[in-house]
DNA sequence: GTGTTAAATCGTAATGATTCTTATTCGTGA
DNA sequence: TCACGAATAAGAATCATTACGATTTAACAC
């Protein structure tokens, strides 16, 4: 998935082309980390003066529904990234300090964890947090 | 740990012993199940109707501290359980109607996972979550 | 038991993230 | 170009959480 493909999928939706969509997608496209609405906001502030937070919040949910960002909630704060293309079913290691991101191959609920149990799965959450090597090398000066 | 335990902690860490305490950990320690702040706020209500977010929340993530209660980030809420006492690390099936949960013997992390990489890895997050029997049987009313 | 002191609590205000409302603007297809 | 519905701005409202000053209370010494 690139910027023109999500692009394409809002309009073959029935959604509208938006110059303030298309640089939503094409700076999550450019950093390949985690952002929070403050970070789009910070991003594209400076070229729309009057970017307002209801423009990115709803367009951030739009994206996520249509599955063109990954969601998640972090440290009191929803955080997206744009989807990875991978094709599988897949995790990540996150850096708690810069949000980039690291795949991790495998998914843990393909192995034999949960063997008999009570409960209607519907979905599970697995990441892995710490420091990559340029914020823990940051960090420790 | 049960919730005698607990106030011996509380008390041997120098905290003082307070019914409001007592009683939100016994709450804890009746429902094995994730609460949020406002489910305490609800059970406990009753008996001290003067009873202050504030005091809840600081005695929540004082307990946390104390590694009393376990905590958990869930649809924007910080939610709380009693500590499991099994000794051993691992992860939970939480249903998402009622909180309860159900353990998952092992963690991820002790599986070949993730091999070389360049993060500096600080914790983990595994949860599956689903709907348990009776909330499931409930909602297909 | 009484007094002292620091911790705990109350009541409420402040904060931060997110969502909602209403009026206005803009993209699209006729 | 026009009309229509979708998208947006601005700010108010909401929800969870934290902070603050004043008051109350547990713990401990006497």
């Amino acid at each position: 998935m690139n910027v023109d493909e999500a692009m394409d999928k809002l309009k073959e939706k029935g959604y509208k082309y938006t110059r303030k969509r298309y640089d939503m997608l094409a700076l999550f496209s450019d950093e390949s980390r985690y952002l929070a609405a403050k970070d789009v906001l910070e991003s594209l502030g400076g070229k729309y003066s009057g970017l307002s937070f209801d423009t990115i919040y709803r367009n951030l949910s739009l994206f996520s529904e249509l599955e063109i960002l990954e969601e998640t909630e972090l440290d009191g704060e929803k955080k997206f990234r744009f989807s990875c293309s991978t094709g599988h079913h897949h995790h990540h290691l996150i850096c708690l300090d810069c949000g980039k991101t690291r795949e991790i191959e495998k998914c843990p609920m393909e192995l034999p964890l949960i063997e008999e149990h009570e409960f209607q799965i519907t979905g599970h959450k697995f990441e892995v947090y710490g420091y990559c090597q340029q914020c823990s090398a940051q960090t420790q000066q």
